[in-house]
DNA sequence: TTGTATGCGTTATCAA
DNA sequence: TTGATAACGCATACAA
């Protein structure tokens, strides 16, 4: 029943009473082909609804039109909207964007890498992921190194791996004007809530948050700035609970991400606060 | 540079001084190999980094381990959880899951189907999309229809098309909860903010909306019912302000979708309104 | 256990 | 303008 074979371009062929090759230059457009003979081959294409078998082809002219991306997860807004923007570039440009979520475990990340390759894609971007560890494992970086002399990879990370593209993205930058926005608003108790430190990412903002803070002319708090377990909701659920179980809690609260963020909007609503005005996500 | 031609398995079985079919029985395990033989070939495979190309490798067993999946925007979180999940569900049994957002956009919607047929995918899942519209193109239904027949489609959406897998979730009792939730809350000016007609999920759910209200003992107030523009944040953003200039504007309101939901809150809040403790997204 | 030969569905080369 | 024919890289049936 579902096994009824797809036609191939011989089945066309044959029946057109043409060779293979004629077909191919239809499809292609790559060669001049009697018009006759082409309406009749045009004819069978659609009546068949010939697809031309995209392994073949990339086999032939090893040319599979895939790019691969890989992100820690795409439930994360951030990762999301880069992956419908990507997406749309690629399609523009004739390509498939193929992506992969990793949850940033190495194992998942080096398993998908490697059925990329397999795949052949023309190109791969890695976005975040392993390569925001503050310790890159070093096979790690090897395995994307020697991938990146085979294809080219795209690193939107820290990873400084030979044979690699680096796209840097200043985070250090957005910290500095949320706090600027913060402090202009009046605050003078702001909490940082951060992640794992061996993230990267979490150094980087921790830093950027203390320089902004002292160039506010605020105090940097100690207890101010926490660690949750991870970049998900109920991190930031956590978080909040504890910075208002201190005896002097902050009046604005930053998250490192948009989940946390979100995390600790709600349960500080859970909690039975109103949320003042100038509150944003 | 880059073209550094990859290794074949011809190029290994040279190297160990063996067929290509032993190579391609040590790849595979799928027969017997002399141990010294197949340790010869395990080594050269390691040092050359050698993967199968799975181009070729599909080609020859017509079995691409692929599955494709489309859905309209993976920036909506319903569908990137659901991306995630079926991804998952997929790597665990060998498969690779590609994701396209459609928008959509039922010429989007046929073109990615293309490209998956193309690639010959072993199975097809459509979320949402054309697939919820009210009136569904007649040549959209005959299309699916027929790639139906030669791959397995499963829609998790309206359409009713031959040969298709029918996933149907029940969106209407969903409504009917949350009515609930909010009455027995004390709520009894409800307002419902929903999307463009032509999407039969909004129908449904408008639908539900009026039964759960009239089963809670509600009245439904025409103006209470707020079609917006999309599904996204700023047409939640929208349908608040609408309802915030009523003369007498509703206690609670239900989006559509997380998306509009969200969207009303941030409205709402930057409105200057605390929100109420009994909020929840 | 091992190797040879063939098929998978294209594109590309080369003659005709 | 056309049609054979040879890659492309793998798996596999068959033979040794």
């Amino acid at each position: 029943m579902r096994g009824k074979r797809v036609a191939t371009i011989y089945d066309i062929a044959r029946e057109a009473g043409v060779s293979p090759a004629t077909v191919s230059r239809v499809m292609t457009n790559s060669a001049g082909v009697a018009q006759e003979k082409r309406e009749r081959v045009q004819a069978l294409i659609e009546a068949y609804h010939f697809r031309p078998n995209a392994l073949a082809k990339s086999l032939s002219d090893t040319h599979s039109k895939l790019i691969g991306m890989l992100c820690p997860d795409a439930r994360n807004p951030y990762y999301a909207s880069l992956f419908v923007a990507c997406e749309r570039a690629a399609y523009d440009r004739g390509y498939t964007l193929m992506l992969n979520n990793t949850l940033s475990q190495e194992e998942l990340e080096v398993s998908f890498l490697g059925k990329m390759m397999e795949q052949r894609v023309e190109a791969i971007l890695i976005c975040g992921g392993v390569c925001d560890r503050m310790v890159l494992p070093a096979s790690f970086r090897d395995y994307i190194s020697r991938l990146a002399q085979q294809t080219p990879v795209v690193v939107a990370g820290r990873v400084d791996a030979p044979h690699c593209y680096q796209l840097c993205i200043d985070h250090a930058e957005g910290m500095r004007q949320v706090v600027a926005h913060l402090a202009a608003l009046g605050h003078k108790k702001i909490a940082l809530l951060v992640s794992q430190y061996e993230i990267f990412l979490t150094l980087i903002k921790k830093q950027a948050f203390a320089d902004a803070m002292q160039q506010a002319g605020l105090p940097l708090q100690e207890e101010y700035v926490l660690q949750v377990t991870d970049f998900t909701e109920s991190s930031g659920a956590e978080g909040i609970k504890r910075l208002l179980r201190l005896p002097d809690p902050p009046t604005a609260v930053i998250g490192i991400n948009d989940l946390v963020a979100v995390g600790a909007m709600q349960q500080y609503l859970r909690m039975g606060y109103a949320v003042p005005h100038d509150c944003s996500f």
